[in-house]
DNA sequence: ATCTTAAATGATAATCATTATCAATTAGGA
DNA sequence: TCCTAATTGATAATGATTATCATTTAAGAT
């Protein structure tokens, strides 16, 4: 898995630092939960504490750049990463208003999803969708 | 309009200022676009050169907690606020990957969104869906 | 294996949105 | 009009992220 992404590294040109594998190693071990750079940055100063910070941050931006991880807000003024899935752009999580846990979900539709949770004991108080791509004045600047 | 979420404020014991009707204002002007603090800031601040940046981010702060107005993040480091809607929960939008322009949308479930977006010249590229609510564990918390 | 060099790093300062502090002002009931 | 707690504006503080720059290093060439 780690080999794959340094695959990518070197198909892009970049090169594949000890910091770099350090970082997706943290990642993976942390498979599922989504991580802020400063969570990363304390896992790995404990077995790398040259480590800084802005390298943590250049990191994470390549690798959203390259697809790798998958970069997004839950709303706390701060941003939040996981590996992206195989499978492409389907993202949904449940953030609990109480502990703040935020939990992937694998339903495809609202009504389903919710319905689905709420079985599973979850009470749904609000809910959010935002599409992402291109609208007509910029799609012919997009695909030309 | 205004005075619907003055009688608001005042139900709820807080006063209706100079400075709160003028960010209403400011807001209902600006109908349907998402504005962010600074945005209103600069707004209110032609007519009211003496406001403060702090009495915006406290007075949205207050109307997000009084359901007047919903906070919410684009993943662009900062939050934008719209006055809710009457239905209660359910936003949906689309952000431009070119202008960054943010599109509010009808449909209720993502595959009808989807192709009734593309039909309209719009291009989806990607999509989050985030819910909210309580887990189990904090479910009883909650409710009790 | 060593050399070379552009890419990458770490320390630090800068930025930007937002929040906290606090003395001065003011809305709205007495 | 008076009183007082709520509100305000100026400003400092914070927290996440980004930019700068001198130093280090990965990896291809020799």
């Amino acid at each position: 898995m780690l080999d794959s992404y340094c695959k990518v590294l070197n198909k892009n040109r970049f090169k594949v630092t000890r910091q770099r594998k350090a970082i997706l190693e943290a990642m993976e071990k942390a498979h599922g939960v989504h991580l802020t750079a400063d969570d990363i940055y304390m896992d790995v100063k404990q077995n790398f504490p040259e480590i800084g910070i802005s390298t943590v941050y250049r990191t994470l931006e390549l690798l959203a750049r390259l697809n790798i991880v998958h970069k997004t807000s839950f709303d706390e003024g701060k941003f939040r990463y996981e590996f992206c899935e195989d499978e492409g752009h389907y993202h949904h999580h449940f953030v609990c208003n109480g502990c703040g846990s935020i939990i992937e979900v694998e339903e495809d539709f609202l009504h389903h999803l919710e319905s689905a949770l709420e079985e599973r004991g979850f009470i749904i108080t609000d809910h959010k969708v935002q599409l992402y791509g291109y609208c007509p004045e910029c799609r012919d600047r997009h695909t030309e």
